[in-house]
DNA sequence: CCATGCATTAGTATCACACTAACGATATTA
DNA sequence: TAATATCGTTAGTGTGATACTAATGCATGG
């Protein structure tokens, strides 16, 4: 019955994936596109983008917002558990589209460690459903 | 990137989980018991079994406190997608000890469709590591 | 120079979660 | 019976995450 102290919310964990993928090579995001890809006003972006400085998980400038180096390695674990668990539901028979929305629920809560553990369960697949990799590497 | 309105918190889902493992052959628990189960002050318990109440998940009478129906049937669910996950942590390799308590971390938001695929892949294991039965029947 | 676009601030609201302090009722016990 | 202990409940606060509107500020391109 013990209470987990989360690294990240939901919203959170969004906003990180969003910067990981919406930032190709570097670029940082602007407000309204994090607004945009949140479904939320401006303003209500900005908190959470401050909530994320404050951690340490991203830094803005200039309207600008690009995660850190902490930013990126926690955006990444996310992302491992996503496609990992994404690829457990696939197998399982869970269609594509359930799986990926599903996923993104749960992959901020699963330790990293686990997911491996999982992953390695589950053939160690190298994609992702999506056909994204699922290891280090490159994403998108 | 859409936001999941979460029949139960992680508090909620404690509780229940407290009263139908707590309240043997139907028998109620009293606030202080869940308050314990809780770790948490009775004032805080109460709060949290009066939001239980309110969505018809529980029922309170002379202090005593019981789920109801749909109640019932919620935590059950959530048991049962609780030994899965659990389940499957063990078959990868996870201890015991941390499968249950990161179990508890998930088996509330993941749908129980989808736990039930997943229990099939795994190949339909009836009893959980702790040796509970995972379907239907008797809990406890 | 002005309008448009965008970031930011200020103010507000809700919900979950948690506490202390105080009060009330009941039961046990001296 | 009176005193004490136990427990539920209320009242009052506080925090953090999430969300909004309205207003302000700043820059850039007409």
């Amino acid at each position: 019955m013990e209470y987990s102290t989360n690294v990240v919310s939901k919203r959170e964990r969004d906003c990180l994936v969003s910067l990981v993928e919406g930032s190709t090579k570097g670029f940082p995001l602007r407000l309204y596109q994090i607004a945009s890809f949140l479904r939320v006003k401006p303003p209500t972006a900005l908190n959470v983008v401050r909530r994320l400085e404050q951690k340490g998980l991203a830094q803005s400038k200039d309207g600008m917002t690009l995660l850190t180096e902490l930013g990126d390695r926690t955006a990444k674990r996310i992302l491992l558990v996503h496609r990992t668990y994404e690829s457990l539901l696939c197998q399982s028979g869970v269609s594509e589209k359930s799986a990926c929305s599903d996923a993104a629920n749960v992959d901020f809560i699963i330790p990293e460690e686990e997911a491996r553990l999982i992953l390695k369960k589950i053939g160690n697949p190298r994609l992702c459903p999506h056909g994204k990799p699922i290891r280090d590497g490159e994403d998108k």
